[in-house]
DNA sequence: GTCTCTGTGAACTGCTTGTGAAACCAAGTG
DNA sequence: CACTTGGTTTCACAAGCAGTTCACAGAGAC
């Protein structure tokens, strides 16, 4: 995804913070040239405009960027309370704001709103180790970008081992934590199950799960702190 | 001024204090059938639904204000914090959203905003994806410039599943997205209305929807970057 | 009244999944 | 080194389940 630009530069913590946490990469610039020379092949994705400090920079940054004609881009801006008035001849310069301090998560829904709006969909929910990546919105998995097909089961096992790297599980706890119910007798399953995972993750990648033998399986590679 | 539409009935004492203070004539309206029997002859100009008592029935008549083919009612929506999350899968039912409590400035404020950005229809009206194309305002759908013959449960499926590409959805959330009720035990109608789409979509589209095993189904192809 | 749309039950089909058995392997042990 | 033992991988197969398809009936529109 194309980062967000920021202003003022630097960034205010508690909005860095926020989109970090909610996985919007971003860039800060405290002027349109700065913005200019930042500005990534692709375009900005939006930008978020902090009025609150700083009101008479962020509206000239706002018009920089209403001036440019295409692509256009969703300009969230942030303002105090106080400022309400102040946008009553400034519509043009925003498509939605936000009043400061906000609340990380109604920030969240903004952006969210706001892409929906402009047409661009919202980030999928990533799991992410190494070359595998887990797509949990589209129940679709790939490793190195080829695209596996996972049969139900296969992937709630790969999804809860790649969510706890490093971890050994016994198979117990797989069955219990994965398939939900008591162990039985069937020890074997997990095997089976971790058989066919390592077939279609291919030769290479086989290694991504590795039997820790007497114990059980483990996903990536051991942690040694955390 | 048209006045705007009030949900829940009787309006929420902060609300209906907000409104006269800032000058918007309003009626409240407690169903989608009130609202019909309330509604001047020029229509509502706008809508402001509280979610925060009833939800439900807040989304209901969303969606009852949604399906009127024109005009066209900006949507504001108020919601509590907790809500938020909620919004995720009903980014097409609102315009903007207030969280509860407000502060009178910001309503006005958001309504201020609102009108002035509906008043240059900025409304998406075309949904498309790939081969295919839904026109909102005029119910009608092709692919690859072959109009389809939709019913409306057909089309208001397709229109669900074609806005929110890559998505898996189950058949409950299907069912009370889309239906509008809650799960009573009928998933097979999501199936057999999944078939009837999928083959009047032609051999060659068909799989645009894709059937995924023990979860549901999904449009289109995963959005891996974006 | 006639028609289409919509929801539901039931048969059918194919894939997923679990399981036992056998092959295989690593590491002790005599 | 040969043998034993405990664990893991691999294979093949059967049962069950999820999805598809069909047929039909009620509801609602015209």
């Amino acid at each position: 995804m194309e980062p967000l630009l920021i202003f003022p530069d630097p960034a205010p913590p508690a909005l860095a913070q926020a989109l970090d946490l909610a996985g919007y990469p971003w860039k800060a610039a405290g002027s349109p040239e700065a913005a200019d020379r930042l500005e990534p092949e692709d375009g900005w994705s939006g930008a978020i405009i902090g009025a609150d400090t700083d009101a008479e920079g962020a509206f000239a940054l706002c018009r920089a960027l209403r001036k440019r004609d295409l692509p256009f881009e969703p300009v969230l801006l942030l303002a105090t309370g106080a400022q309400l008035t102040e946008l009553e001849l400034r519509e043009d310069l925003f498509d939605d704001f936000c009043l400061a301090p906000f609340h990380p998560r109604e920030l969240e829904a903004r952006l969210a709103h706001l892409f929906w709006r402009t047409g661009r969909g919202t980030r999928p929910e990533l799991v992410e180790y190494g070359p595998l990546v887990l797509n949990l919105e589209t129940y679709q998995a790939a490793v190195g970008g080829r695209p596996l097909d996972l049969t139900y089961m296969e992937y709630e096992l790969l999804k809860f081992l790649a969510t706890h790297p490093g971890k050994v599980f016994t198979r117990e706890t797989l069955l219990s934590r994965v398939w939900g119910y008591e162990y039985y007798g069937g020890a074997r399953t997990v095997d089976v199950h971790i058989r066919r995972l390592r077939a279609k993750l291919g030769e290479e990648h086989a290694n991504l799960i590795s039997t820790v033998r007497s114990v059980g399986y483990r996903f990536g590679q051991s942690r040694w702190g955390v």
